[in-house]
DNA sequence: TGAAATAAGTCAATATGGCTGACATAAATT
DNA sequence: AATTTATGTCAGCCATATTGACTTATTTCA
């Protein structure tokens, strides 16, 4: 039956779709800079975060096929912006490192987002910043925050 | 010098890279039925909101050439979702209409984004529904927000 | 201990959604 | 009448993703 329910939230969509359309373009100079693309920035962003990911959780994040995955992570290991080391206890695993030069990468990478993000909240009352965040966690796949909340806790 | 000003956001980074994944994947299981993509969607999404657009203004609303939008728009019109007409006052515009059935489709893709948006929101506090409004708001570059206050405006 | 399962990597083929450059047509503007 | 503008199209290319098949090394389990 038309007209079951309520309508829709068009105005937040197209924030989103506008507001996450500039925040992700923010970065994409720098990238140009190195010959990466924004794979390559979300790939060095969870294991600048993570240290010791493995592969397969990066592809869990991800949520992208290993296959995906194999180029932009030769990549970066190629040009020495992440390091894989053999697991201690799981000698099968590789686990992901971001090198110095890595991490001075994903903190460049950071910055305009981060810029972005900072005043925007600025422009807020305080109340209200962490009013964002709480709608964003909410926007999350519930069966997904604590993931999120993993990288949180993390700093 | 490194250690040049504030910290990376790398929550907030994170916070929005999880909710805009999780809410665009929303209506892929309905494109998937009709074989479009997300870029259709978007394309669908915004002759529906703007019955009348021109071609150089949709570009100009999704940030792609003319060459791209192509095929997308070739393959909507050739299935009935959206229509061309010459323009009145310039004949040389094809002014875009979603058709009854192109704004049935947008409604039912909006569908489970909108709920996605509503259930978030109702976890939040009444003035903090606003605040993730606004803060959204702030993210998209300065000189495009009125360009979505437009679409915001008419409804 | 030997078989099965797991973590990772690779090859090949394909799809989607972008891009640049060059060019064509029709209509509006000067 | 000449130029500019709005749109469309052809051709070739690139980045990022997919599925499916297969390999290697290592761990787990019966």
């Amino acid at each position: 039956m038309p007209g079951s329910g309520d309508p829709p939230h068009w105005e937040m969509i197209e924030l989103l779709f506008f507001a996450y359309r500039d925040f992700i373009g923010d970065p994409d100079v720098i990238l140009n800079e190195y010959g990466f693309g924004r794979a390559h920035h979300r790939v060095l962003h969870f294991v600048n975060r993570s240290p010791g990911l493995s592969v397969a959780e990066l592809l869990e994040i991800l949520k992208i096929t290993k296959q995906s995955l194999g180029r932009v992570l030769r990549e970066l290991v190629e040009a020495g912006f992440v390091e894989q080391m053999t697991g201690d206890v799981d000698r099968r695993q590789r686990l992901l490192h971001a090198t110095e030069k890595g991490r001075a990468l994903a903190l460049s990478l950071a910055e305009p987002q981060s810029r972005r993000i900072r005043e925007a909240l600025k422009a807020l009352d305080p109340e209200a910043r962490d009013a964002a965040r709480a709608f964003l966690r909410q926007m999350i796949n519930e069966n997904e925050r604590e993931s999120n909340a993993r990288f949180a806790a993390r700093r």
